[in-house]
DNA sequence: TAGGCCATCTGGTCCT
DNA sequence: AGGACCAGATGGCCTA
């Protein structure tokens, strides 16, 4: 509809505001011109019927066409406005995906940021019950109970020899049908920045494979697996049925 | 060229 | 009343 606020804007997700631009090709265009017809003639009406009743004007409560305009060119802009912070929002939600960011990489769409991101917290938190019923077989449960920091040290230490949990193959599986990875296991990883994601290298990032979510015990984990066996790895079970709609729905993408 | 994605406008609804 | 939020409509841009 609006060819010329839309291309102010270079297709980026926030773009600059550039409020007296979008209102001229909103006065510019089909729509407004027909808005304002209407409008006019709807005044005209209004006036015609006040006439009749031979009263005085009671246009108090209904505004006059500039008084339209103006409203409409508020609430357009708050709304415009409104949307661009929703996109800064996912934009700084995209920046601590892990996922390749970079000029060269495509950016993610929003619905596969949101799919993503809700993959990638429950990656974290399947990870970290694991983590920690590894420590406490490992430990004890009272030696468990004694060194809570030691407990959390010791999870976060042990974090980068993570089984790579099957919810992982679904952002993997995001970002290959997405974007070109940017990071591959022979590139070193860049720099962290204060906010910056786990490295690709934490969630085995390499090429991604499509696929692999129909088989997630195919690299599952540094547990064994046998043929026939169940695997005694908490990751390996089946995932809740949220967790798998959301893998089909990734799929699907 | 079709389809995906996006920005914008717009009217409705709800809340303060 | 004014603002926030939401969803539908529309049209542009980009890619396969």
């Amino acid at each position: 509809m609006d060819s010329d606020a839309g291309s102010t804007c270079s297709r980026s997700s926030s773009p600059d505001l550039v409020v007296d631009d979008s209102a001229g090709s909103f006065f510019s265009n089909k729509m407004f011109q027909r808005y304002c017809e209407e409008n006019r003639a709807e005044s005209e009406t209004r006036q015609g019927s006040t006439e009749r009743c031979g009263g005085k004007t009671k246009n108090r409560s209904e505004p006059n066409k500039d008084e339209v305009q103006d409203l409409r060119l508020k609430v357009n802009s708050r709304e415009r406005k409104r949307m661009h912070d929703l996109n800064q929002a996912m934009d700084g939600l995209r920046e601590v995906m892990p996922y390749a960011h970079g000029p060269s990489v495509r950016k993610l769409s929003k619905i596969s940021t949101l799919l993503l991101a809700r993959n990638y917290i429950l990656m974290l938190s399947s990870s970290l019950e694991e983590m920690k019923k590894l420590v406490g077989d490992v430990y004890g449960s009272s030696a468990a109970a004694q060194s809570r920091s030691a407990t959390h040290s010791a999870i976060t230490s042990t974090a980068a020899h993570l089984p790579l949990h099957p919810l992982a193959q679904s952002l993997h599986s995001l970002v290959g049908t997405t974007s070109a990875l940017q990071h591959h296991s022979s590139s070193p990883p860049s720099a962290p920045t204060p906010h910056s994601p786990p490295a690709a290298s934490f969630l085995s990032f390499h090429t991604p494979v499509q696929g692999l979510l129909k088989d997630p015990l195919h690299l599952a984990s540094s547990y064994r697996h046998f043929p026939g066996m169940p695997c005694p790895c908490t990751l390996c079970q089946p995932l809740p049925a949220t967790t798998s709609t959301l893998h089909s729905l990734a799929m699907n993408k």
